[in-house]
DNA sequence: ATCTGCAAATTGGCTTGACCAAATAGCGCG
DNA sequence: CGCGCTATTTGGTCAAGCCAATTTGCAGAT
């Protein structure tokens, strides 16, 4: 299998590892770019190109003039949950607060509402058939239902949560998981969240959302 | 004043400027690189660069082949979040995280977690005896149980939520709520939820965790 | 021996130019 | 009108070089 992903994406993950193995502690220097670069078996640019990512995302400090310096390699609280297991860690928050929100979402459910959640799933179908990845319509079933709450705060967090996925830190794992099998996956399982919202059933709703974002998790962490 | 930040921060800075001035659209496609490198007066390594940043936060999507797109121009919260917001609609939005939180912490409560919570309740008991506001306390008994689940995200959600009440908006309400009564009746509640995670009943603690959040919200609105 | 100061070496910052690969647009044929 | 191939567009990557900030090291002074 070979990696499909951008070149720098793939060289700050090489880069990661050689923190993560220990082989560069925090506060040490990495060798420099031109050298680096060279035993990493890329070019210049893309080695800047990785490096960028991985300032942004403060696993490194760059110094012009002066080095690349690896930043805080230490954890803080008390158990020692790896930046690997992050993904699986957003996941469950979403599984735990969407699975409450979808109750009292439930419960004041429109028939407008499940009409536009219907629309969504509709469009979400087609981007799958056409190899379009549904990432809009996914992002928007799920704040429908917060904003169905008509509480502003609930959708703002249910909203960050999603985009989360997109943060830096799991950047690196976004291609692997958006394969056409998956997305259909997940449609199926939105349609039983919205079945369970038109049988007006709060807790098979919760079941549903519950199920839905921890299979979306594992998904995301088996590619 | 020159700007003295790396090009690539500059850039990815006028990029962003173009996007939220309205250019360009949520879904329209940028110029080329090469012509948008011309476009800024920047290489187009330098600008390539300014462009992954941008990937990195969300803001741009690159497909390779096709173009440059500029992704949800809905830039989410960041500190918008005056307008449709009240303390009902704060103290809702945390008896429905906080409820479904406990359900988990209940589950896997230690007894060292427990005595922790007791601690803090005795504490908060001796603050209110000497008319001390035992917000301090408040907020770690909230807190504690959020980090006892062992999700970083949750406990970062709840301490937000619970700032929250501190933000300017909702200063001016703060002196009422602070009555020696209300906190006996917080204190109340709160050795309520200690009782039901010492029971390890996750029913009962999710009941009590609601019913003080909208409690206190109550307290909160009537002064 | 130690300190100071300047110059060389090191290292990141940025540019130009080129070629490859994926996606798209356009055209010609059936 | 539709299908399929090709040319073009556009992002992906590499190579080599020069500039600027920083560090290093040595020479001269104290």
């Amino acid at each position: 299998m070979t990696d499909t992903r951008r070149l720098y994406q793939q060289t700050a993950d090489r880069v990661r590892n050689l923190i993560a193995t220990g082989d560069y502690q925090s506060g040490a220097r990495l060798p420099a770019e031109r050298e680096l670069a060279q035993q990493l078996g890329v070019s210049r640019p893309s080695l800047r190109e990785a490096l960028i990512a991985l300032e942004i995302d403060g696993t490194i400090e760059i110094r012009m003039g002066s080095g690349i310096y690896v930043l805080n390699t230490a954890k803080p609280s008390g158990n020692g949950r790896s930046l690997g297991e992050s993904p699986s860690e957003l996941m469950q928050a979403r599984a735990v607060i969407e699975s409450a929100i979808i109750v009292q979402a439930a419960a004041t459910m429109t028939e407008r509402t499940l009409a536009t959640l219907r629309a969504t799933l509709d469009v979400m179908a087609d981007d799958i058939a056409n190899t379009r990845k549904p990432l809009e319509q996914d992002r928007a079933f799920h704040l429908i239902i917060a904003t169905s709450t008509g509480n502003t705060l609930l959708v703002e967090i249910v909203e960050n949560l999603f985009d989360e996925r997109h943060s830096p830190m799991t950047a690196g794992i976004r291609g692997h998981f958006e394969t056409t099998d998956s997305w259909t996956s997940a449609l199926t399982e939105h349609h039983a969240i919205l079945a369970a919202l038109e049988a007006r059933d709060p807790l098979a709703a919760q079941a549903a959302m519950h199920s839905h974002l921890t299979a979306s998790g594992r998904r995301w962490l088996e590619n």
